[in-house]
RNA sequence: GGGCGGUUAACUCAGCGGGAGAGUGCUACCUUCACACGGUAGAAGUCGCUGGUUCAAUCCCAGCACCGCCUACCA
């Protein structure tokens, strides 16, 4: 037996590298389709193809890693699926602001040449992350990656598109939706953010159509009063009660609209009494539909008054909301003006003010599935860990609404619906129609609007097996272990991911998801380029290396609190990982006149009982706390065996033994040592891949 | 408005019915043949507040306070 002699410190950077191709080449990483040994299968929520690896990936990330090399140590045919996801809103602003640059717009290259340049930007920039992910020791199956683009994946959109039709679960219609003015399209309810901003409450008197008086409405939003059609106040209101089915006048417009009662009305905030505008507001437009009033779209879809807007038509939004103040105020009929402070929608994209207007889109209709996913979480078929999150997705489940899946962007799955032009039929299929089934005629227009991203994402679980093709792995790994990823898609993903495997697949596409925490600064700050406070994972893998980086991340994964990050604590597991490289070191300079022969027969003397006692505990302790994703209970016991067991108290106990002659005690030493060491390695190995690989090969 | 989580040593956090812990920081000593990215020893906390349950509570229950997050149609 042969042993190299270990350098003075561990240098993570050539090793790195070095035994990440080895393990390339060795095809480790690399799940069968078809094997002897249980399978254990996890899907990476895909990163965006725009993405850079930041701190949630590489927590994320870390943590399926920890798992899956665990599993796979144990015997497991173990699958991790990467891919990416092509990220509609996301990766057109990219293009679009690379266009800007050249002076041109979308519009001016054309749908076509537009996508084939999203293509192009794909082909050269796209996917930075996977190489960030490599750099990370994530042992993924890389032969596998998927695209949420892919032909493959392309095609399950499809067909579930055209199932959930056949199904009825497909509709599409004239409803109010979340619109960005900016990225000139509707936006699911998900995907706005509500932020709090100091603006005013103003106080209108809109005068009573017989001349007596007034009624005064309160808004945050007077430049929607152009679409007013009614005014409602509670039906129990005794100071209106003679009112209802009364008319007002309605200022600047000068029209007749009814006052109306309704119980959506609170009667103790303002005046009791409230302007309808069905066309700019989710409640109003409810109402609408409740007393059939007359909907109107006062703006265009950049937020711009249009038409219907009379003498202010041109006038951007907040531009008109000024003016109209100013002519309220001269006409008399501004009552009063209170600071007031509100919640604002904003595109989570571009953090644009969302304007709700009713438009044309598809929906999911989505109760059916929801009810679906509920039970299989009540029957724990699928168990979301911690536990606790279980209340918020029920909570979630019992008050959703449909879905709006079409997207007015060019980049994306577009929607597989063709409308003809000579019987005005509407087809929906899953492979391109070359004539309208009923009439023959050639002349198909395709629907302009694409999916919503997350729609293929909830596909994920079985797309990237496959699906619709019924493969071996996706009989082999369908349904997958274990989902890992952050509680802030618990909705946008994991819950549609649900819905989605029990409607398409009749089962659930995980039996575990374990919900990770946010990770936050030192002060607990959400990092944002904006504070300046954020940490690049590369940086720290550059300056620390990976396994330091690693362990710190799961030394910090708590369940149920959030991570904080400091680089100060990065460094205070670069000095673990230095202790075992100076505890290898000593190991395998006692154990040039090893022999395996002599070491059988050695008889272990107390402090080799002792070790082992602790060892057997450790090993307990992880593998216990690894069922129960405890990645900090795993971490610290490896971190109190390692250094204040192994290295604290054995490895001293028996330095008089290794270096005396070579007796009984000696021999029984060398053996324990290296048998305990080796086990200490694979212990180590979910947690610091590196380190531990370079280690064994020098060792074994 | 509803829900969830947090409040433990200077800092960051574990623990969660019977002993109050870790890392960093701090103090003193030690360059002894794995490691100063180290060793040994040590100081340091009425475990947010008020009640209750219990032989026993940091841990369970109730209420309160202050932080955070999620969710919601009070214009």
């Amino acid at each position: 037996m042969t042993r190299q002699e270990l350098s003075k410190a561990f240098e993570p950077a050539e090793a790195e590298k070095r035994i990440y191709d080895y393990w390339l080449k060795s095809n480790f990483f690399h799940a069968l389709d078809e094997s002897a040994k249980k399978p254990f299968s996890i899907v990476i929520p895909p990163p965006n193809v725009t993405g850079m690896l930041h701190m949630g990936h590489a927590l994320n990330n870390t943590l399926q890693d920890i798992i899956i090399r665990y599993k796979r140590m144990q015997g497991y045919n173990a699958l991790w699926m990467p891919g990416m996801d092509h990220a509609g809103i996301a990766t057109q602003n990219v293009v679009e602001q690379e266009l800007a640059k050249e002076g041109l717009t979308r519009h001016d290259l054309g749908r076509e040449k537009f996508i084939a340049r999203v293509w192009q930007w794909k082909e050269k920039y796209g996917g930075v992350i996977i190489n960030q992910l490599k750099r990370l020791g994530c042992s993924c199956d890389w032969q596998r990656e998927r695209f949420t683009m892919d032909e493959g994946l392309s095609q399950a959109v499809r067909e579930v598109f055209v199932k959930l039709y056949d199904d009825g679960l497909i509709y599409q219609g004239d409803y109010i939706v979340n619109w960005c003015p900016r990225c000139h399209t509707a936006i699911s309810d998900l995907e706005v953010e509500f932020l709090q901003e100091a603006s005013c409450l103003w106080h209108i008197g809109y005068p009573y159509a017989d001349g007596k008086g007034e009624i005064i409405v309160a808004t945050t939003r007077p430049e929607t009063m152009l679409g007013d059609t009614a005014v409602a106040v509670h039906p129990d209101d005794k100071r209106y009660k003679d009112k209802i089915g009364k008319f007002v006048i309605l200022p600047l417009v000068n029209k007749k609209i009814p006052i109306i009662a309704d119980e959506y009305v609170t009667m103790d905030f303002g005046s009791g009494a409230v302007k309808i505008t069905p066309g700019s507001d989710p409640n109003d437009f409810a109402m609408a539909q409740r007393h059939n009033l007359e909907i109107l779209n006062i703006m265009d879809g950049r937020g711009v008054i249009n038409e219907k807007g009379g003498t202010y038509k041109g006038q951007e939004r907040y531009e008109a909301r000024k003016n109209i103040i100013v002519d309220l105020e001269k006409g008399k009929y501004l009552i009063k003006t209170e600071p007031y402070s509100h919640n604002v929608g904003k595109c989570y994209r571009c953090k644009t003010d969302i304007e709700p207007m009713v438009s044309k889109q598809w929906f999911v209709k989505i109760q059916p599935l929801a009810k679906q996913a509920t039970k299989a979480v009540i029957e724990e078929k699928t168990k979301l860990v911690p536990k606790s999150w279980e209340a918020t997705y029920f909570e979630w489940m019992n008050n959703i609404r449909d879905w709006c899946i079409s997207r007015q962007l060019w980049w994306g799955h577009r929607i597989p619906v063709w409308y003809c032009d000579g019987c005005s039929e509407v087809i929906v299929a899953k492979t391109d129609p070359d004539k309208c089934p009923k009439c023959g005629d050639k002349s198909l227009k395709q629907d302009e609007d694409v999916l919503d991203t997350w729609f293929s994402s909830a596909l994920w679980p079985f797309s990237t097996l496959g699906w619709p093709k019924k493969t071996k792995a996706l009989q082999t790994f369908y349904p997958t272990s274990l989902l890992i990823t952050g509680f802030d898609i618990l909705f946008f993903w994991v819950a549609r991911m649900i819905m989605m495997g029990l409607y398409v697949m009749k089962d659930v596409p995980f039996k575990d998801v374990y919900l990770h925490a946010l990770v936050r600064d030192e002060k607990g700050e959400k990092m944002s380029k904006s504070s300046g406070n954020i940490i690049d994972p590369l940086v720290m893998i550059e300056k620390y290396g990976t396994d330091a980086f690693r362990f710190t991340l799961a030394a910090y994964t708590t369940q149920g609190r959030d991570v904080r990050m400091s680089p100060e604590r990065i460094e205070g597991y670069k000095f673990f990982v230095n202790k075992i490289w100076n505890a290898a070191k000593l190991v395998m300079a006692n154990l040039s006149d090893y022999d395996e022969e002599s070491a059988a027969k050695a008889k272990d003397a107390l402090p080799d009982k002792w070790i082992k006692s602790r060892l057997s505990l450790a090993i307990g302790a992880v593998n216990q706390n690894l069922e129960e994703y405890r990645f900090n209970e795993a971490a610290a016991a490896i971190y109190r065996f390692v250094w204040h067991e192994f290295c604290d108290w054995y490895l001293e106990l028996i330095k008089p033994a290794l270096y005396g002659k070579k007796t009984a005690l000696r021999v029984a030493a060398q053996k324990t040592m290296h048998d305990v060491f080796k086990t200490v390695l694979q212990l180590l190995h979910p947690f610091m891949p590196f380190v531990s690989e370079e280690l064994w090969q020098a060792l074994t």
